[in-house]
DNA sequence: AACCACATGATTGGATCCAATTTCAACCCT
DNA sequence: AGGGTTGAAATTGGATCCAATCATGTGGTT
């Protein structure tokens, strides 16, 4: 099974999650089959799994497409991050050490020094993601990557629409969280990327833009 | 694809819940096949999603198996349904009517008649997920079904244990969310249940032996 | 007797083929 | 001209077949 089909999911996680295929498009199956230089049977069962992750709609006899979500359903999916987050950070914390921690040192550096729309988004993940790395709970790691992931689309939409103006916000936020993983503090710093995300969510239910059905 | 994946998908489903699979066993494509008289396809399919559930585990070229949690691994997952199910009866709890009330009142009516193991995970498993059924947002309701889904073996091995000698906690607890639900205090409710839930996973905690190796 | 090499059977992985369903467009009828 | 209908092309669903990999057991060697 596996090595074909996850060489066909990454792919395509990695189109969706860079903007190659938005909300709504069609996935057939040929064409990612020729793409990619496999038969169709690897692409149908990548197509399962990124379903089950959400990166996927799939109806009977009519295909795969990417799906459209509304804004209450990220509003609520950020709340979901609100609540396992901070549990991932107590979970993960112990087990990193200090070159993970100056790495994420390093990654805010580079958010400071600007970067484009695609360059930031990039960072700020790794930066979030790299704080929970150390969670060796596969159940709360995946369900976190998997809001991430199916929330992409609508990031890359709203860091493009509010721009550099309060890029300032998340610098500090960043930096406690940063203050606080030193500290060893899990408290603090769940504290932190809870307030770092509702302010986020928050800021997203005023662009309601981000969710307009596409020309 | 779905028709039969679903099938199959169902079928693995129910089995791993209902206990005919254990954490630990194996699952052979063809046996699986042959026993709903489909080919080894959907079932490679089926497999696929349920690895993306949680439920099977899939090791290239050697096969799937039924994963085996640890303590803290499940209690990690306790944790997760702390955080979401109070969001998720948030969500829900509008768009329930009357009708939708009573039929817990019913499922709790049943539960302190008395039930075998197998009746009463029955019983609470459709209690708590019919409180959680309004929610229109599929990530968190898929979520925690999941959580559901990929810790009831060891529920079960937990109720098995414990015996009824609690059982009349749990009785008070899911009255006192019943109560609240009808009084539309969401709130509340998110309160109950977070204790509910936090209660089980301190006294599963109490008990290790759940989660020793099979002989 | 213990251990390694090898071969054989079992099981999974991938591709091709055929059937079933949907989609879409041309066409006919009113 | 508009709307519904039928047909063909495109696309997905499922089965069988072959290749690759893994597990197991046998035999030989030291």
């Amino acid at each position: 099974m596996t090595v074909a089909t996850q060489r066909v999911a990454t792919h395509l996680r990695d189109a969706i999650l860079g903007g190659a295929l938005g909300p709504g498009d069609r996935v057939r199956q040929e064409d990612v089959a020729q793409q990619l230089g496999a038969s169709r049977l690897p692409v149908r069962e990548a197509l399962q799994m990124l379903a089950a992750e959400g990166l996927i709609e799939n109806e009977p006899n009519k295909g795969a497409r990417v799906p459209r979500l509304s804004m209450h359903e990220v509003d609520v999916m950020y709340r979901m991050r609100e609540q396992l987050e901070p549990l991932a950070v107590t979970e993960s914390l112990p087990q990193l050490d200090e070159s993970d921690l100056y790495r994420l040192v390093e990654l805010q550096d580079e958010i400071e020094q600007g970067a484009d729309v695609h360059g930031f988004l990039e960072l700020d993940r790794e930066f979030h993601l790299l704080t929970y790395a150390g969670c060796r709970t596969e159940q709360l790691s995946t369900t976190i990557h998997r809001l991430w992931n199916s929330t992409q689309h609508y990031r890359r939409a709203f860091v493009r629409i509010s721009g550099p103006s309060r890029m300032w916000v998340v610098n500090a936020e960043h930096r406690l969280i940063i203050d606080a993983m030193f500290r060893r503090d899990e408290v603090d710093a769940g504290r932190f990327i809870a307030g770092h995300i509702r302010r986020t969510r928050i800021e997203l239910g005023h662009h309601p833009e981000v969710f307009g059905a596409k020309p």
